[in-house]
DNA sequence: TATTGTTATACTCTATAACTATA
DNA sequence: TATAGTTATAGAGTATAACAATA
């Protein structure tokens, strides 16, 4: 490397929403970054790791319903759920009423993965927690349900 | 659907270290994954932009110095790289003392785009914030440093 | 001989188009 | 005729292996 000096950061000023904006966008940003490094070893792509989460939050859908969840086409959702049903994560059962259609449900296999997978970020979280002063982690339980509402707005 | 109802989320115990991971993990996945779809129309990868980003940052990188940040091979690199300088956002020259290496840095197109993009991200999250009470601000404000912290320890 | 970067080639993931079965 | 899902095929992205240039 030739410069190997980061260029300073340029320091948000808090107290406008452009400014928390600013801080907020780059702070997520890096933890999601470290978080996401410590996913468990099951070699599941995103898309199909969302699907499944999906599939158990809803309890049972249909391809059709998933591949409009996850932003996929049709066609490339069958191809998620083949993959997931062939390693035993998902199953696949015919629609009580209409005969077009498919449902699709969790395996037990694949609520243990799940379960596993959140664990595994879980206690990377816990022990970065582990780190902070009482009243820091007075500031982020006190954060939490903020951050969620950020995102339903 | 059959059963579209979602099952009730578990509430987390705040106030074991656990619970507090447990509810922030939620939180910041969410949030980031509203934040990733305020994408500006750059049609970039997340690889090309997490390159692009690590050359602006580090001022100026060799491909294979890139290779290694981005957890990604060589020659997938060479071709991130082809793609950036193809649309005038990347730079190749020469290593001024290692004629094997190359140089890579950031043009005036790249930079621009870097800003708008983290210009339409913020532009997002500020209209949310203006959703929040003035507490719920000053909560996010302190928190901020907070979870920077926690993905650098 | 070791290292840096590139080219050749194969695999995976997702998209569009065409097809089958059912409503 | 319309809809749900699948199969066929193509394009994009990344990996490993082989190669060229330089140290």
């Amino acid at each position: 490397m030739l410069t190997n000096q980061p260029k300073t950061e340029s320091i948000a000023n808090l107290r406008t929403d452009a400014g928390l904006a600013s801080a907020l966008r780059v702070s997520l940003a890096r933890l999601n970054r470290r978080l996401r490094k410590q996913a468990a070893q099951h070699s599941l792509t995103p898309t199909q790791l969302a699907t499944l989460a999906a599939v158990e939050r809803h309890a049972a859908m249909t391809p059709g319903e998933l591949a409009e969840h996850e932003k996929v086409q049709p066609p490339s959702m069958t191809r998620v759920i083949a993959k997931l049903e062939e390693r035993g994560l998902l199953a696949r059962s015919p629609h009580p009423t209409d005969r077009r259609q498919v449902t699709v449900s969790v395996t037990a296999a694949g609520a243990t993965l799940l379960k596993e997978e959140r664990r595994t970020k879980e206690a990377w979280l816990a022990r970065q927690l582990k780190g902070l002063t009482a009243e820091e982690k007075a500031t982020l339980r006190a954060a939490a349900p903020i951050l969620e509402k950020l995102s339903k707005t």
